[in-house]
DNA sequence: TTGACATGCAAGCATCTGCTTGCCTATCGT
DNA sequence: ACGATAGGCAAGCAGATGCTTGCATGTCAA
């Protein structure tokens, strides 16, 4: 499993993580779609696809494909792993 | 308040973070040692700072000058925005 | 089968990033 | 004051990264 903390390190990949948890099972062409539309950016699909990759391969993004088309799905249970490495302590006033 | 996300990106800047979860208030110097010491990295004391200015940069990290010396301290808090931008659900299975 | 649609692969390029090197400033002990 | 210690500043460099362009593969409908 790929680097978590590398995979959403991007601004795009934020975006897209974001889009998916807004609308669920996305294919490339509905995110490239939503992400031009509603998150003001403007790239090519070329690199949508190459930020999903990274994505899927931090195990953040599960993909499942039917026919020709490939359906994007939000993972967040990779998350823990920075929450459960330095456990939130909510910071008292010294 | 900098890029909390680009700022664990970095392994070295995770390794920083986990010596401080250990023990805090330490120095640059100090934080050099135990780096090459017991994360077995090799890296220059510049190299340290830079790394600390980022993560100061992000909140993940405060600074208290005395003297000649600057001590480090942990702050989670920042990661707060993490969880909470992408809530953990526990992936049942379909 | 043929054209349209959805996605995949890969090379090339500009920029960002982490690191080193070299020098400078500030503070403490004696 | 002077040397030693802790830290800061900045230029330069090699490798990583995000993006584009161009073409290839695979699937569906008529």
């Amino acid at each position: 499993m790929a680097d978590v903390f590398k995979a959403i390190a991007d601004p795009t990949r934020r975006a897209i993580l974001d889009e998916l948890a807004a609308r669920d099972n996305q294919t490339l062409f509905e995110l490239c779609g939503r992400l031009i539309m509603k998150h003001g950016l403007s790239v090519t699909r070329q690199a949508i696809s190459q930020h999903l990759d990274i994505l899927e391969a931090a195990g953040l993004v599960v993909t499942r494909r039917e026919g020709r088309y490939k359906f994007h799905q939000l993972d967040t249970t990779p998350l823990l792993a920075i929450v459960e490495r330095w456990p939130i302590t909510h910071q008292e006033p010294t």
